[in-house]
DNA sequence: ATGATTTACTTCATATGTGAATTATTCAGA
DNA sequence: TCTGAATAATTCACATATGAAGTAAATCAT
């Protein structure tokens, strides 16, 4: 339930910024990996932002009535609908990406690159289900820092 | 964005057991607290399970519906909405408790014990906004185990 | 080829989360 | 006492999340 906590603190920041902008924390989402992939299907922004499909359904739609964001279905493979962004919605990147890295450098600042590491190391821990191999697939890179007799 | 991810990873296994027995997440965090309690006004309910009041409200009113919890006005300050767990409640929180343990034991037994203070302790430091004083407040009884350099 | 299966997307019903606005009460002060 | 500020709960409009179904299009096995 701390995590729960955490993010309730964390999230307001940039919960501020986004509607200041018009947009929602999914839809800068979506923005966001278009920004750096350019062209995507539903399916590989779902990957990429962690949105289930069926509500990426929803984001897309208001994205694209917002005219941020184009939609059109794959002529090769009709069950694909691809999506990039428009003139506007390249635009509202370039203007939130500046702002959106003054609160990422402050949340950044507040762990020590060590920290930081433990964190990553931590939550992919936490992610794992227990008894699982330590070397199993999406193991982290970085190593616990301290393994105080455990295993 | 990795604590949505492992939030993700996490919060399915609880689901599902809540689910199994009829009632949601949040649901649960409300009859939770209430079982530890007694009787809570909506506002303690609202600080203790992190709900805001306005979500609380529909929470509680399918809580009622369902008949697991019953609200009643206060006499002497009538603004006030208390809540207390009704004996088909109680029933129910004795039936999960030992299965949540279950789950408990599983996610606390992926990090040590080291780990976990670890994990308290940068949690709280995330939450906090940087250039707040580190002996401020609500900071964490554990110190870092390793500061390297950066004070 | 053709039915079974899979895949990608969409729709539905239900439960929240958020910010803003309302309502009902209580409280503090002229 | 009457009024305006402060509270606690509730309601609203809007955007998701989740699980279950539904569709259409592509693939597979026979």
């Amino acid at each position: 339930m701390m995590l729960n906590g955490v993010l309730d603190k964390i999230m307001p920041a940039y919960r501020q910024l986004f509607t200041r902008f018009g947009v929602t924390e999914q839809q800068w989402r979506v923005l966001r990996v278009l920004w750096e992939s350019g062209v995507l299907s539903s399916i590989e922004i779902s990957r990429k932002t962690l949105l289930a499909q069926n509500s990426l359904v929803g984001v897309l739609e208001r994205l694209e009535k917002k005219g941020l964001i184009q939609r059109m279905r794959s002529v090769e493979d009709r069950r694909h609908v691809f999506a990039t962004l428009t003139s506007s919605g390249k635009a509202l990147g370039s203007q939130v990406m500046p702002e959106l890295a003054k609160i990422h450098d402050n949340i950044d600042s507040r762990l020590t690159t060590e920290e930081w590491q433990q964190f990553t190391y931590l939550m992919n821990r936490l992610g794992q289900p227990h008894a699982a191999s330590p070397y199993a697939e999406d193991t982290p890179d970085t190593p616990p820092i301290q393994e105080t007799s455990h295993g």
